[in-house]
RNA sequence: GGGGAGUUAGUUCAGCUGGUUAGAACGCCGGCCUGUCACGCCGGAGGUCACGGGUUCAAGUCCCGUACUCCUCGCCA
């Protein structure tokens, strides 16, 4: 037998055919003198029938098939008269089966092959293999391999070369956390699995490759999260000689393409550019998803302009101590229930905040239901109101203190109240793929730990030209050209314009406070190759996960990958990470200290 | 690493205030059935109540611990 369609294949145009079909039986109705078997592969559902008149030995073994078999099956497409089923794409015919051949029997399956999922995740991790036969799942991972060939096809037409780098690299300081591969022929040496092919992308460009891509497999040994795991996959690409419009460009006509091929929706370009401090003052975070408002409002200059006047100690406290004061309004025809704001502090507090301040506008302005009330100067309350634009019958919701805790429970706030007031738009209905580009980050950010200045990206990051001045006496107040483009609240991709010049390297590691020799020993090649004519260059990596999730609609990122990991990094179905026997590990000159239990 | 939720038949779940032999549906096994498409009907098998302690005359149920899964914060240049 060799087939002849697929199951999503044959319609009443077939009428007549004979026809050879391969697949696994979804559904069973066994009549006894008709059995009906509804046929699956990844294409569809087909209907087939076997009856004695057709052929007595077909219908015979016709009896012993369940679900989940795999089979293949030779017959005549046929009508179905007065029984279409309109609920299935080929609902109006059914092959009559003259001849049955069971390839493999199966097991009773541990879930339901269905549409909706109806079992833990922890089994469908376990029986990936057949978690992979339900329809969302094939269609998700079959738009993943057109999102690929889609991508490598403007990629190459736009002048690209797909060119591959190790996996096995040293290990570097700075950044995730890396996967660590002891080697065998080095006793005591050890490779860092690649988090990013960044620095040898970098060399490319120093060797002539002027534009290069690849679609990469990148490995962190952080926390998995929905949006993250383990091993996850870039597009990552580098050019030489442009500028951070162009690498926008490119990137914008690869989104452009693929959501239009794929989605079948027009996107517009170029996408917005938000400035990174802009994003930080009205949404609290550098991913901002622009498909709603609920804006933040900061206070901070004007409860610092009061002094301890305003009335408030709690504010005034978080402001002279350094902090941040922020509020959000939530406006007069969303109010919610007492309930309802009970459980958002109960919300805040899950993000980290000690409680959250509320107050609600009364006629004339006055605040009511509020901690804050009692002790307000009516002169700085008048200055909030105004500030945030709130009217009687609205809801104001405060932060104040340490302002990286303000701006994570504020932007968290601000979509977890958009998710449970309806203002986001469902992709689908007639929802919006907001794309941005956030733009002109600081590069340096202060490390309360180890008191110093960090790199907020990494080290090899251009500054800005007129910045350059700042770099040894105000480091904080140095923006530089890196990008993150932004789709509805979540990151898919960064990059940035890297420093060619040695001199300017120089002076960013002293910054840093990061020595000659010690930059030398971590990153000396990269140094070295910016030496002998290095071209200006610069380069972006896309997270081809999340880009895949968000155009398919998926929860989370292990529905778009074949084999995800759980939280814990483990593969349920492998068993990785696994024991391995001493003499392995002998060979490896490893040894195992185990952590003390308890 | 912190906080939260969960774990009962192959699967999804129920199981009250601790009390006789832990139930239902689907699936599985056997039988019947020629127009079903969640086919129907009759019968049957199937349980270390995640694991380990404890309280009690008695624990699926209460307490402590462990494992695993998910959510969330930290972390993720």
């Amino acid at each position: 037998m060799k087939r002849t369609h697929n199951c999503g294949q044959l319609t009443a145009a077939d009428v007549g055919k004979q026809v050879v079909l391969f697949g696994w039986v979804q559904n069973r109705r066994d009549h006894g003198g008709a059995v009906f078997i509804d046929l699956r592969d990844r294409e569809g559902l087909t209907q087939v029938v076997f009856e004695p008149d057709i052929d007595a030995e077909a219908h015979g073994q016709a009896g012993a098939l369940r679900l989940e078999f795999c089979i293949g099956i030779q017959g005549t497409v046929a009508s179905r008269g007065a029984n279409i089923n309109p609920k299935m794409k080929t609902g109006e015919i059914e092959v009559r089966a003259t001849a049955l051949t069971i390839f493999n029997r199966s097991e009773p399956v541990p879930f339901p092959i269905e549409d909706a999922v109806d079992t833990t995740e922890e089994k469908r991790l376990a029986f990936r293999y057949l978690d992979l036969r339900r329809r969302p799942l094939q269609a998700m991972l079959t738009q993943r391999s057109r999102v690929n060939t889609l991508t490598r096809q403007y990629l190459v037409d736009t002048g690209f070369l797909e060119l591959e780098t190790p996996f096995l690299g040293r290990y570097t300081p700075g950044g995730a956390r890396n996967f660590l591969v002891p080697s065998r022929t080095n006793p005591g040496k050890f490779y860092a699995l690649a988090e990013s092919p960044q620095l040898y992308k970098q060399l490319f460009m120093v060797g002539g490759f002027d534009r290069y891509f690849q679609i990469v497999k990148c490995f962190r040994d952080e926390g998995v999260r929905v949006d993250r795991q383990p091993e996850f996959t870039q597009v990552d690409l580098e050019m030489s000689f442009v500028a951070q419009e162009d690498v926008f460009g490119v990137v914008e006509g690869l989104l452009q393409k693929v959501w239009k091929e794929v989605l079948g929706v027009e996107v517009k370009t170029p996408f917005r550019r938000l400035p990174f401090d802009e994003s930080m003052r009205r949404f609290g975070n550098d991913k901002p998803d622009m498909r709603f408002g609920l804006e933040h409002v900061e206070l901070t200059q004007l409860v610092k302009a009061r002094g301890p006047d305003g009335g408030v100690p709690m504010l005034w406290e978080a402001v002279e101590q350094g902090g941040m004061v922020k509020a959000m309004v939530l406006p007069a025809a969303q109010a919610l229930s007492r309930a309802e704001s009970d459980k958002l502090e109960e919300f805040a507090k899950g993000s980290g905040a000690r409680g959250l301040a509320r107050a609600k506008l009364g006629e004339s302005g006055e605040w009511t239901q509020s901690p804050l009330s009692k002790t307000i100067s009516a002169e700085l309350r008048v200055a909030i109101n105004q500030a945030c634009g709130a009217k009687p019958g609205d809801l104001l919701l405060f932060q104040f203190g340490r302002e990286a805790l303000v701006q994570t429970v504020m932007a968290n706030l601000r979509v977890h109240l958009a998710k449970k007031l309806g203002l986001i738009p469902e992709v689908g209905s007639g929802g919006r793929w907001e794309f941005l580009w956030v733009v002109d980050p600081p590069l340096f950010e202060w490390d309360e730990e180890s008191r110093r200045w960090v790199a907020a990206h990494h080290a090899f990051t251009r500054p800005h030209d007129e910045d350059l001045p700042f770099l040894k006496t105000e480091p904080g107040r140095v923006k530089c050209h890196r990008y993150d483009v932004v789709l509805n609240g979540f990151e898919i991709g960064g990059g940035s314009i890297r420093l060619h010049d040695p001199k300017v390297q120089s002076e960013v590691f002293s910054a840093l406070g990061i020595p000659e020799a010690e930059a030398r020993e971590k990153f000396g090649f990269l140094l070295d190759a910016l030496k002998f004519g290095a071209p200006p260059h610069g380069g972006i990596a896309l997270g081809m996960d999340r880009l895949v999730m968000l155009a398919t609609g998926a929860d989370s990122l292990r529905d778009v990958i074949p084999f995800p990991k759980t939280k814990t990094g483990a593969d349920l179905m492998t068993g990785a990470p696994g024991d391995v026997d001493p003499s392995q590990l002998e060979e490896l000159h490893v040894r195992i200290v185990h952590p003390p239990k308890g």
